[in-house]
DNA sequence: GCCCAGGTGAAGC
DNA sequence: GCTTCACATGGG
Protein backbone atom coordinates (compact mmCIF):
# COMPACT_ATOMS: atom_id res chain seq x y z
CA UNK A 1 0.00 0.00 0.00
CA UNK A 2 1.33 3.33 -0.84
CA UNK A 3 2.04 5.93 1.56
CA UNK A 4 1.80 3.46 4.55
CA UNK A 5 5.25 3.36 6.61
CA UNK A 6 4.76 0.33 8.48
CA UNK A 7 8.11 -0.18 10.02
CA UNK A 8 7.53 4.07 10.83
CA UNK A 9 4.02 2.97 12.33
CA UNK A 10 4.67 -0.04 13.95
CA UNK A 11 8.33 1.30 15.74
CA UNK A 12 7.25 4.94 16.63
CA UNK A 13 6.52 4.43 19.97
CA UNK A 14 2.90 4.48 19.62
CA UNK A 15 2.22 0.61 20.05
CA UNK A 16 4.73 -1.47 21.79
CA UNK A 17 4.66 -5.23 21.22
CA UNK A 18 5.60 -5.54 17.27
CA UNK A 19 8.94 -6.85 16.43
CA UNK A 20 10.90 -7.10 13.03
CA UNK A 21 11.14 -10.64 11.71
CA UNK A 22 13.06 -11.26 8.68
CA UNK A 23 12.08 -8.46 6.45
CA UNK A 24 8.45 -8.34 8.37
CA UNK A 25 6.80 -7.77 11.54
CA UNK A 26 4.89 -9.92 13.77
CA UNK A 27 2.90 -8.62 16.62
CA UNK A 28 -0.43 -9.28 18.36
CA UNK A 29 -3.80 -7.68 17.64
CA UNK A 30 -6.64 -8.07 19.59
CA UNK A 31 -5.55 -11.21 20.46
CA UNK A 32 -4.35 -12.68 17.48
CA UNK A 33 -0.80 -13.73 16.60
CA UNK A 34 -0.02 -11.54 13.23
CA UNK A 35 2.45 -11.08 10.99
CA UNK A 36 2.69 -8.31 8.31
CA UNK A 37 4.70 -7.61 5.42
CA UNK A 38 5.40 -4.41 3.02
CA UNK A 39 5.67 -4.48 -0.02
CA UNK A 40 5.47 -1.29 -1.66
CA UNK A 41 2.15 -1.52 -2.92
CA UNK A 42 0.67 -3.76 -0.51
CA UNK A 43 0.62 -4.97 3.16
CA UNK A 44 -0.28 -8.72 3.52
CA UNK A 45 -0.85 -9.90 6.58
CA UNK A 46 -0.43 -13.46 8.08
CA UNK A 47 -2.35 -14.97 11.23
CA UNK A 48 -2.57 -18.61 12.17
CA UNK A 49 -6.40 -18.96 11.39
CA UNK A 50 -7.24 -18.96 7.52
CA UNK A 51 -9.29 -16.05 8.53
CA UNK A 52 -11.66 -14.24 5.46
CA UNK A 53 -12.83 -11.06 6.96
CA UNK A 54 -9.88 -8.72 7.88
CA UNK A 55 -11.88 -6.05 9.27
CA UNK A 56 -10.28 -6.12 12.69
CA UNK A 57 -7.14 -5.67 11.31
CA UNK A 58 -8.18 -2.73 8.59
CA UNK A 59 -9.41 -1.28 11.57
CA UNK A 60 -6.16 -1.85 13.30
CA UNK A 61 -4.21 -0.41 10.99
CA UNK A 62 -6.55 2.24 9.89
CA UNK A 63 -5.72 1.79 6.27
CA UNK A 64 -9.26 3.48 5.11
CA UNK A 65 -7.68 6.74 6.69
CA UNK A 66 -6.76 9.37 3.93
CA UNK A 67 -3.57 10.24 4.83
CA UNK A 68 -2.84 12.64 1.75
CA UNK A 69 -6.30 14.42 3.38
CA UNK A 70 -4.55 14.65 6.76
CA UNK A 71 -1.48 15.80 5.28
CA UNK A 72 -2.47 18.63 3.11
CA UNK A 73 -4.70 19.80 6.50
CA UNK A 74 -1.40 20.73 8.18
CA UNK A 75 0.10 23.98 8.96
CA UNK A 76 2.25 25.27 6.42
CA UNK A 77 5.67 25.75 7.90
CA UNK A 78 8.98 24.82 7.75
CA UNK A 79 9.31 22.81 10.44
CA UNK A 80 5.90 20.90 9.49
CA UNK A 81 6.74 20.44 5.82
CA UNK A 82 10.54 18.71 7.12
CA UNK A 83 8.69 16.55 9.20
CA UNK A 84 6.24 15.14 6.22
CA UNK A 85 9.36 15.17 4.04
CA UNK A 86 11.27 13.22 7.07
CA UNK A 87 8.40 10.44 6.89
CA UNK A 88 5.63 10.37 5.13
CA UNK A 89 3.80 7.09 5.36
CA UNK A 90 3.67 7.45 8.78
CA UNK A 91 0.00 6.67 10.50
CA UNK A 92 -1.81 6.12 13.40
CA UNK A 93 -3.00 3.22 14.51
CA UNK A 94 -6.34 2.20 16.66
CA UNK A 95 -5.26 0.27 19.40
CA UNK A 96 -7.10 -1.73 22.37
CA UNK A 97 -8.09 1.11 24.86
CA UNK A 98 -6.69 -1.59 28.01
CA UNK A 99 -3.86 -2.34 26.30
CA UNK A 100 -2.64 1.63 25.15
CA UNK A 101 -3.63 2.83 28.84
CA UNK A 102 -1.66 0.09 30.57
CA UNK A 103 1.39 0.54 28.19
CA UNK A 104 1.80 3.88 28.24
CA UNK A 105 0.94 3.98 32.24
CA UNK A 106 4.61 2.03 31.77
CA UNK A 107 6.11 4.89 29.18
CA UNK A 108 6.83 7.54 31.88
CA UNK A 109 10.07 8.74 31.29
CA UNK A 110 10.99 5.42 30.01
CA UNK A 111 12.55 5.45 26.68
CA UNK A 112 10.65 3.27 23.81
CA UNK A 113 13.12 0.21 23.94
CA UNK A 114 12.80 -0.08 27.44
CA UNK A 115 9.14 0.14 27.21
CA UNK A 116 9.22 -2.52 24.92
CA UNK A 117 11.12 -4.61 27.06
CA UNK A 118 8.48 -3.93 29.81
CA UNK A 119 5.60 -4.93 28.02
CA UNK A 120 7.51 -8.18 26.94
CA UNK A 121 8.06 -9.41 30.32
CA UNK A 122 4.30 -8.73 31.45
CA UNK A 123 2.68 -10.24 29.05
CA UNK A 124 5.38 -12.94 29.14
CA UNK A 125 4.32 -13.67 33.07
CA UNK A 126 0.72 -12.70 32.87
CA UNK A 127 -0.66 -12.80 29.51
CA UNK A 128 -2.17 -15.80 27.93
CA UNK A 129 -0.39 -18.11 25.65
CA UNK A 130 -1.53 -17.56 21.99
CA UNK A 131 -1.35 -20.09 19.02
CA UNK A 132 1.63 -19.38 16.68
CA UNK A 133 2.73 -21.15 13.51
CA UNK A 134 4.98 -23.75 13.90
CA UNK A 135 8.59 -22.47 14.26
CA UNK A 136 8.00 -19.47 15.66
CA UNK A 137 8.53 -18.32 19.19
CA UNK A 138 5.66 -18.07 22.37
CA UNK A 139 3.87 -15.06 22.42
CA UNK A 140 1.19 -14.27 24.57
CA UNK A 141 -1.98 -12.04 24.64
CA UNK A 142 -2.32 -8.51 26.96
CA UNK A 143 -2.86 -9.26 30.04
CA UNK A 144 -6.42 -8.06 30.88
CA UNK A 145 -6.81 -6.15 34.24
CA UNK A 146 -8.76 -8.79 35.38
CA UNK A 147 -5.88 -11.06 35.44
CA UNK A 148 -3.57 -7.37 36.77
CA UNK A 149 -6.06 -6.77 39.02
CA UNK A 150 -5.39 -10.53 41.15
CA UNK A 151 -1.16 -9.92 41.06
CA UNK A 152 1.22 -7.89 43.74
CA UNK A 153 2.96 -5.16 43.19
CA UNK A 154 6.00 -7.05 43.79
CA UNK A 155 4.88 -9.51 40.62
CA UNK A 156 4.62 -6.34 38.41
CA UNK A 157 8.11 -4.70 39.52
CA UNK A 158 9.04 -7.63 38.71
CA UNK A 159 8.54 -6.75 35.30
CA UNK A 160 11.66 -4.02 35.83
CA UNK A 161 8.78 -1.13 36.01
CA UNK A 162 9.84 0.16 39.12
CA UNK A 163 7.49 2.94 40.49
CA UNK A 164 4.80 2.48 37.72
CA UNK A 165 4.08 -1.05 39.44
CA UNK A 166 1.13 0.72 41.76
CA UNK A 167 0.21 2.68 39.09
CA UNK A 168 -0.65 0.08 36.29
CA UNK A 169 -2.03 -2.00 39.54
CA UNK A 170 -4.57 0.47 40.95
CA UNK A 171 -5.36 1.22 37.10
CA UNK A 172 -6.16 -2.44 36.71
CA UNK A 173 -8.57 -2.89 39.40
CA UNK A 174 -10.11 -0.16 38.86
CA UNK A 175 -11.40 -1.46 35.50
CA UNK A 176 -11.17 -4.79 36.26
CA UNK A 177 -14.14 -3.92 39.15
CA UNK A 178 -16.24 -2.00 37.38
CA UNK A 179 -15.51 1.78 38.58
CA UNK A 180 -14.65 3.00 35.08
CA UNK A 181 -15.69 0.91 31.93
CA UNK A 182 -13.31 1.76 29.24
CA UNK A 183 -15.83 1.06 26.32
CA UNK A 184 -17.90 3.65 27.36
CA UNK A 185 -15.32 6.35 26.44
CA UNK A 186 -15.59 6.02 22.77
CA UNK A 187 -18.96 7.07 22.85
CA UNK A 188 -17.84 10.66 25.10
CA UNK A 189 -16.73 13.97 23.81
CA UNK A 190 -12.88 14.21 23.78
CA UNK A 191 -13.22 16.73 26.91
CA UNK A 192 -15.80 14.20 28.97
CA UNK A 193 -13.71 10.80 27.99
CA UNK A 194 -10.16 12.71 29.32
CA UNK A 195 -11.68 13.55 32.51
CA UNK A 196 -12.37 10.21 33.02
CA UNK A 197 -9.14 8.72 32.25
CA UNK A 198 -7.74 11.13 34.32
CA UNK A 199 -9.01 9.73 37.08
CA UNK A 200 -6.89 6.69 37.05
CA UNK A 201 -3.80 7.08 39.38
CA UNK A 202 -0.67 7.92 37.11
CA UNK A 203 -2.80 8.95 34.18
CA UNK A 204 -1.96 12.81 33.92
CA UNK A 205 -2.65 15.17 30.90
CA UNK A 206 0.15 13.49 28.51
CA UNK A 207 -0.82 9.84 29.20
CA UNK A 208 -4.72 10.65 28.58
CA UNK A 209 -3.92 12.34 25.07
CA UNK A 210 -1.77 9.38 24.62
CA UNK A 211 -4.79 6.87 24.80
CA UNK A 212 -7.33 9.53 23.40
CA UNK A 213 -4.86 9.76 20.20
CA UNK A 214 -4.19 6.14 19.98
CA UNK A 215 -6.65 4.05 20.94
CA UNK A 216 -10.02 5.74 20.68
CA UNK A 217 -9.11 8.01 17.43
CA UNK A 218 -9.66 11.46 18.71
CA UNK A 219 -7.90 12.93 16.07
CA UNK A 220 -7.32 16.41 18.08
CA UNK A 221 -5.73 14.85 21.13
CA UNK A 222 -2.44 16.32 21.42
CA UNK A 223 0.17 14.28 23.68
CA UNK A 224 3.17 16.55 25.00
CA UNK A 225 5.93 14.99 25.93
CA UNK A 226 10.25 15.93 26.42
CA UNK A 227 10.22 15.44 22.40
CA UNK A 228 6.85 17.40 21.60
CA UNK A 229 7.82 20.08 23.71
CA UNK A 230 11.16 20.56 22.74
CA UNK A 231 9.57 20.98 19.09
CA UNK A 232 7.20 23.56 20.18
CA UNK A 233 9.77 25.49 21.94
CA UNK A 234 12.37 25.10 19.26
CA UNK A 235 10.44 25.27 15.81
CA UNK A 236 7.71 27.91 17.35
CA UNK A 237 8.47 29.28 20.83
CA UNK A 238 12.64 30.03 20.11
CA UNK A 239 12.42 33.69 21.99
CA UNK A 240 10.89 33.23 25.29
CA UNK A 241 8.92 30.21 27.37
CA UNK A 242 5.51 30.42 26.83
CA UNK A 243 2.90 30.10 29.73
CA UNK A 244 0.70 26.82 29.75
CA UNK A 245 -2.15 28.24 28.49
CA UNK A 246 -0.45 29.62 25.67
CA UNK A 247 0.90 26.49 24.68
CA UNK A 248 -2.61 25.23 25.39
CA UNK A 249 -3.86 27.44 22.56
CA UNK A 250 -1.12 26.96 20.49
CA UNK A 251 -1.60 23.24 19.83
CA UNK A 252 -5.14 23.03 20.42
CA UNK A 253 -5.45 26.09 17.26
CA UNK A 254 -2.61 25.94 14.96
CA UNK A 255 -2.48 22.45 13.77
CA UNK A 256 -6.05 22.03 12.88
CA UNK A 257 -9.02 19.01 13.45
CA UNK A 258 -6.04 16.55 13.09
CA UNK A 259 -3.65 17.89 15.39
CA UNK A 260 -3.04 14.15 16.50
CA UNK A 261 -1.56 13.28 13.69
CA UNK A 262 0.88 16.36 13.05
CA UNK A 263 1.81 15.23 16.85
CA UNK A 264 3.21 12.45 15.81
CA UNK A 265 4.89 13.79 12.62
CA UNK A 266 6.42 16.24 14.90
CA UNK A 267 7.25 13.57 17.31
CA UNK A 268 8.54 11.01 14.71
CA UNK A 269 10.64 14.13 13.13
CA UNK A 270 12.18 15.00 16.23
CA UNK A 271 13.45 11.56 17.34
CA UNK A 272 14.85 10.54 13.77
CA UNK A 273 16.61 13.94 13.22
CA UNK A 274 18.04 13.96 17.08
CA UNK A 275 19.30 10.21 16.45
CA UNK A 276 20.94 11.22 12.94
CA UNK A 277 22.47 14.32 14.62
CA UNK A 278 24.50 11.68 16.90
CA UNK A 279 26.03 10.31 14.20
CA UNK A 280 23.98 7.54 13.15
CA UNK A 281 23.04 8.52 9.30
CA UNK A 282 19.67 6.53 9.02
CA UNK A 283 17.22 9.01 8.07
CA UNK A 284 19.58 12.23 7.43
CA UNK A 285 17.76 13.07 4.80
CA UNK A 286 15.35 14.31 7.17
CA UNK A 287 17.51 17.79 7.93
CA UNK A 288 17.49 18.59 4.14
CA UNK A 289 14.89 20.84 2.78
CA UNK A 290 14.30 23.40 5.15
C1' DG B 1 29.74 8.93 37.18
C1' DC B 2 26.47 11.76 34.52
C1' DC B 3 22.28 12.89 31.91
C1' DC B 4 18.18 11.50 29.87
C1' DA B 5 13.94 8.85 28.78
C1' DG B 6 6.52 9.43 24.85
C1' DG B 7 5.32 11.78 33.40
C1' DT B 8 2.87 11.89 37.54
C1' DG B 9 1.74 13.12 42.24
C1' DA B 10 2.88 15.39 46.39
C1' DA B 11 4.87 19.03 48.82
C1' DG B 12 6.27 23.65 49.16
C1' DC B 13 5.99 28.37 48.02
C1' DG C 1 -1.70 28.98 40.42
C1' DC C 2 3.55 27.49 39.59
C1' DT C 3 8.15 25.07 40.78
C1' DT C 4 10.67 21.35 42.75
C1' DC C 5 11.35 16.82 43.92
C1' DA C 6 11.10 11.61 44.35
C1' DC C 7 10.23 7.77 41.98
C1' DA C 8 13.12 2.67 39.25
C1' DT C 9 15.69 1.34 35.61
C1' DG C 10 18.65 1.14 31.68
C1' DG C 11 20.94 3.26 27.47
C1' DG C 12 24.30 6.34 25.62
Amino acid sequence: MRDYDLAATLASGQAFRWQPHENSWIGVVHGRWVQLHSTGSSITARTISSDENWSWLEHYLQIETDLNAILAGFPDDDAMRSAVIACRGLRLLRQDPWECLASFILSSTKQIVQIQQIVALLCQRFGELLPVPPGHQPTHAFPTPERLAGVTESDLRNCKMGFRAPYLLASARTIAGGQLDLSRLAGMPLAEARIELLKLPGVGPKIADCVLLFAYGFPSAFPVDVWVMKALRNLYFPRRKPTRLRLQLFTETYFGQNAGYAQQYLFHYMRTRSSAQRGQPKLAAATVGI
